[in-house]
DNA sequence: TATTGGTGTTACTAAACGGTAACACTCCCG
DNA sequence: CGGGAGTGTTACCGTTTAGTAACACCAATA
C-alpha cells in the first residue's frame, strides 16, 4: 500500500530492481521444486538467494505462508500454460484436451521436470492446518472441474466419469516421472486419453 | 542366524516376544506412512515404540537404511495383496486386471489410507544416493512390467501402451487420495480400466 | 539536511535432527 | 553359577531447524 505518493507522479517509475523478496521467492521456488518442501530450509533459501535468513523474515511472515505464497504462484503459472495451450482451439474441446495432453507430456519430460509441484506438495503436507493445504486443495478441484467440463463440451456420455479418468492419467503421468525420469508410463499418456475420448464419444 | 542351536530343539519354540526391533520397525511404518518419511524423526519413533534412540541404533544402522527397509517391506505387502486378488482369475487376465482395479479403489478410499507408501517416497526421496531410491524404482518397474505382461496376455493390441495406460491410472488413484480423500477422481479409476482394454480388445 | 524504509550483519534462542559412549540391569542358556 | 545377549538409561556430540533482537548502513525522499 504504502508504495508511492499520490500526488507526485514519478515519470521514471517501475524500477527493475530486483527486490530482495523477489529474489528470495525464486529461489525459494526453484529449492523447493528441486528437493522438496520439507527438504529445504529458511536458512539454505535466504543464503541461497544471496541475502540473510533475518531479510527473509522481513519478507515472510513464515516458511509455511512461503510455502502457500509459493503454491499460489505454481497455480497461476499451471492455469497460464492450460490456458496458452488451449487458446488455438477455442470451441474444440476434443482438440484442446488432445493439445494439453501432449503439451504436458513434453514439459514433464523435460530435462529438469520433477512433474507437478502441486501433486508433490499434496504428499509433503498431510497437516490440514497448513496454510498451503487450502490452496493445493483448490488446485486440484480446479483442475478436476476443467477437465470434466471439457468432457462435458465435448458431448461425451459419461463426462464426469470421462473428465476424472482424464485426471488419473494427467496425475499419474506427472508422479511417475518422478520414477522413470524419460521413458516411463506417460509415453502412453496421449494416446490413453485419446482412446478415452474415443469411446466415450463413440456413436 | 544365531536364532536357536541346532541340536537341542525346544518344543515350546516361536515365542510371541514382542522384538523390540519389530516394534520399532512396525512403529516407524505406520508413522512414515501416515505422516511422511522426512516429518518423522528417529527419536519420536524409538519414543512411540516404547523405547528410546540408543535401541533403535542398535537395530537399525541408520534412518536411512530404515526407509530402505520399511519401503521393502511395503513392496512385499504390495505383491502379496495383488497375488491374492489375481489368483481367483488365474489365466484371464482381463478379470484379473478388473479385480486388482476394484480392490485399489476399495483399499485407497479407506478412511485411513493415504495412497501408495512407495509412490509417496518417490516425492520424499529425490536423492539419487538413497538407499530407498533403488528399491522404490525396482518396485514401480515391476509394477508396470507386470501390468505390460497381464495386457500382453490378454491380447491387447498394443499390450505396452495398455499397460502403461493401467499404469497411470493406478498411480493417478494413489495421489489424487491425498488430495480428495473420498469421492475424488478415483471413482472413475475401475471404468476407465474397463474402457481402456475394452478399446484395446475390440475385434 | 533530516528522516525513513530497505537491507546487511552478528548474535542469539529453544528445540529437533541423526548418531554415539558408557554403564547398569535382567534373563536365558550352557 | 557364570556369561553373554538384549535392553533401558543418561548424557553427550555437532548440526540444523524456525524464528528474533539489536545495531549499522545506505539511498531516496521530503
Amino acid at each position: 500500500m504504502s508504495r508511492t505518493s499520490e500526488e507526485t507522479m514519478v515519470p521514471a517509475a517501475a524500477p527493475v530492481k530486483t527486490r530482495v523478496r523477489d529474489r528470495i521467492f525464486e529461489t525459494a521456488s526453484a529449492l523447493f521444486y528441486r528437493r522438496g518442501i520439507r527438504a529445504v530450509g529458511v536458512d539454505t533459501i535466504a543464503c541461497e538467494a544471496g541475502t540473510n535468513k533475518m531479510s527473509f523474515y522481513r519478507s515472510f511472515a513464515s516458511k509455511d505462508v512461503l510455502v502457500a505464497e509459493y503454491l499460489g504462484d505454481q497455480g497461476r503459472s499451471y492455469w497460464d500454460w492450460w490456458d496458452t495451450v488451449v487458446a488455438p482451439y477455442e470451441g474444440k474441446p476434443r482438440k484442446q484436451v488432445e493439445a494439453l495432453f501432449e503439451s504436458c507430456v513434453t514439459k514433464t519430460c523435460a530435462k529438469d521436470s520433477r512433474g507437478c509441484a502441486i501433486a508433490n506438495a499434496t504428499i509433503e503436507i498431510p497437516e490440514e492446518e497448513h496454510p498451503g493445504r487450502k490452496v493445493l486443495i483448490e488446485h486440484k478441484s480446479e483442475s478436476r472441474r476443467r477437465l470434466r467440463k471439457l468432457a462435458r463440451d465435448m458431448g461425451a456420455r459419461d463426462p464426469d466419469v470421462l473428465g476424472d479418468a482424464l485426471m488419473l492419467l494427467l496425475e499419474g503421468s506427472y508422479i511417475t516421472r518422478l520414477t522413470f525420469s524419460t521413458g516411463g508410463p506417460i509415453i502412453a499418456a496421449a494416446k490413453a486419453a485419446k482412446t478415452l475420448m474415443d469411446a466415450h464419444l463413440r456413436r
